[in-house]
DNA sequence: TGGATTTTTATGGGCGTCAATGGATCGTTA
DNA sequence: TAACGATCCATTGACGCCCATAAAAATCCA
């Protein structure tokens, strides 16, 4: 099973659009063939981060799979439908493999010039570029306290 | 099978109709055309909510579930068809993908200059802007409580 | 190994189509 | 005939789609 990794950094253009890095198309249109739908890419505002989520088919199930474990009609999975499925855009891929960031979007995010991919396994991110580049380093030091608890595994 | 999915907020005119955003009319019509029906959106205030729920065939043939599930005859099977048909209204959609929300359902969700249409998988929810921003902002709170509950999935 | 060539990506711009919206027309009915 | 509803028409702006350029990466060949 694929995953996203590795981060990128491309430009919006005046039209607000953005380059989707090409290894993660790779991964969102394989993604989108294994599961017979129409290529697109799921996103919504992180719950904990000014970014942004993103993810293909595989990310849209998991999603419907949180769901539909509550009852139809109850309380908790109107709630939690209207968070999740409230909340996500999808925006399609055209020709050239770019996107177009809705602007409410862009400001939960607070992205304008450019936008960071961060790949995380079976979804990714997008940063304002200073904005990751921040985070990234504290992620490091949190690595670096951690690094005994892991046990000198990989 | 097609979620309704994201959100669009679209204006009311002063004849009160509203542009059902595209891509849930193309939803509505895979639907309908899949049941053998005329398209026609079913729409209805919602139990728990200022807001009016909606949906197509499938949503139609859910409601006949639940209420199939009770005896005939009984109190419950009685009040359940009341509240879930009573108020039901078929709502038709015009040759420019345009419904007319009647003043009782607009009464119940506080409708007046635009609409929110909200994707919740099987239907979908019109709401006042102003009240599903606020509606949005709670969900969002709760799932964040919960997220690990849900096993960090989205 | 080094250099040349071909292929993929990223990015900018132009253009046609469709969706959203406002207004007009026509028919029906009270 | 006035009021309302339904259908049709027109405008505008957004979005999808295509092409052009340039940079970077991969490939090939001497």
């Amino acid at each position: 099973m694929d995953r996203f990794v590795s981060t990128f950094t491309n430009k919006i253009d005046a039209k607000g659009r953005v380059s989707v890095p090409a290894p993660f198309r790779a991964i969102l249109e394989r993604d989108a063939y294994a599961a017979g739908e129409s290529r697109g890419v799921y996103c919504y505002p992180s719950l904990d981060a000014p970014a942004l989520d993103a993810g293909g088919e595989r990310l849209a199930q998991k999603i419907d799979g949180l769901v539909a474990r509550l009852p139809d009609y109850s309380d908790e999975r109107d709630e939690l439908s209207v968070a999740l499925y409230g909340d996500v855009q999808v925006l399609s891929i055209d020709g050239d493999g770019r996107i177009v960031v809705p602007e409410s979007l862009r400001a939960h995010a607070g992205l304008s010039g450019s936008v960071t991919f961060v790949g995380l396994g079976d979804k990714f991110q997008m940063w304002e570029p200073g904005r990751f580049e921040a985070r990234r380093k504290l992620a490091r030091e949190k690595v670096h306290e951690h690094k005994r608890l892991l046990g000198g595994g990989a």
